[in-house]
DNA sequence: AGCTTAATTGTCAAAGTGTCAAGAAATCTG
DNA sequence: CAGATTTCTTGACACTTTGACAATTAAGCT
């Protein structure tokens, strides 16, 4: 149940106040590099330090519709180009000092993320490389370096089964383009006939285009074909993807 | 960030109050059916309606231990012989009629229910079979449908790739209590053999005894050897198993 | 035209899985 | 007690999926 019953029970209006927060954890691709959009903060607490973007719940807003709001407000991505997912509550008593503040934490994934526009109440925003975060080259507020380390394995995860890795690319993507999301996203390298296979055989891809004739980027080599994803939700793959420990690590080479 | 820098921001004290609570969904095999721990409303709203054990997150108290503690005070389930687990928040604006109520959700397996103490602040409590609340057979208080539905699903998926099975039986289990578990939660049939095969090569797990010696009830057949999970954890197994569609169907049949 | 690059296709062995049958070790029945 | 029955366990074999890697294709470049 979800209120108590009884009068002996505690009366929630007597409860101390409690705040309650979404914080997003947004990823793209940059440079080659999975990074995750930051605010730099301007006040106490932590003031000079690295933290998600986030929010107060609205008292007649959905923690969805919060976070849907938040994205747009502070890093201008349309909510319907984004895949914005919950993966959990985050709520130790202390960890912010100021007062009891709950927070639900999400991800996002989106492929084109306007340029972070340093404005709303942070003293700057930018993207941030996970590798940094991960090394623990940036101290975070709060307790926003558990919040990304968990929100990075949600991502990482999600890639095994689902076609979340289409996210990070336009609608219609090379299946080249497609494997580096994961080469980039495991920081692994994978085989790229055998990704091709896996690909082409996926009930979940659809060939749009057999050759690219776009010319966005100076080509070399054998044009590659557009693909898309079939549905749009992301949906689950045929046959998932393995992370396996250990083939190849770029960063440790 | 968490709380607003600027003035111009939203005051939380100045907010309507919030209350947060944890709601369990405590599943165990009974009776050859995978079951959840309900409880009867005693009190409006949703008088006399099924709804899952639960609580509030006390002020000094962070949500996990909320559930643990909950778990204890309602079912009676020592936390530690369980797993506990968080799965999301659920804090639509209007779920509780009464207030505003922010509910973080854990799902818990365990392989002892003490039988059922209708004490607390509930009518009574009962295992409910988990199919009768997908076939929509009971009306549950609150939002509560969408949360078990959301729980069960939770506890499908990570049979699938972690050794939590093993939750659902005691320390030392045989391959075929093993099987049934996954038999029973995905409600399918497995081949023996297979099964056979792919608990024996998993690193994961580990054979305690050749043969069966105790004998809690009256066997037949060629005793089982018995089994236990190397680590504590709920460890990831070597080779995930998959549930495929529509391979068997024990209700439907 | 020949070299370079990158996408795509093909080959082959190893690992994993599904089906099904046979063997082993108990209890049960007459 | 012998044989039937039951259940756990092992084995055989075909088929599928995967990993490694070679070959082919289709461009651009000089």
């Amino acid at each position: 149940m979800t209120l108590p019953e009884r009068p002996s029970e505690y009366d929630p209006r007597a409860f101390p106040p409690v705040a309650v927060t979404v914080d997003i954890a947004v990823m793209t691709i940059r440079s080659n590099d999975l990074q995750m959009l930051l605010i730099e903060r301007g006040e106490e607490p932590f003031r000079g330090r690295w933290a998600l973007p986030g929010g107060f719940v609205r008292p007649d807003e959905d923690p969805a519709g919060a976070a849907a709001r938040e994205l747009a407000e502070e890093t201008g991505v349309r909510p319907e180009s984004a895949h914005l997912e919950q993966f959990g509550s985050y709520g130790d008593p202390h960890r912010d000092p100021r007062m009891r503040v709950i927070t639900i934490a999400y991800w996002a994934v989106c492929s084109e993320l306007p340029t972070p526009l340093p404005g709303g109440d942070a003293a700057s925003a930018d993207l941030v490389p996970v590798s940094k975060l991960e090394s623990g080259g940036i101290r975070l507020a709060f307790d926003h370096a558990k919040i990304v380390r968990d929100a990075v394995e949600c991502v990482r995860a999600k890639l095994e089964t689902t076609a979340l890795a289409a996210r990070f690319c336009p609608r219609e993507f090379t299946i080249t383009d497609l494997r580096r999301v994961y080469e980039t996203v495991w920081n692994t390298t994978l085989d790229a006939g055998n990704f091709q296979r896996k690909i082409r055989y996926n009930s979940v891809f659809e060939l749009v285009r057999p050759r690219r004739s776009d010319q966005e980027a100076p080509l070399r080599g054998r044009p590659a074909s557009l693909w898309t994803v079939r549905a749009d939700a992301d949906p689950t793959l045929d046959t998932p993807f393995r992370r396996r420990p250990g083939i190849a690590d770029r960063h440790s080479a």
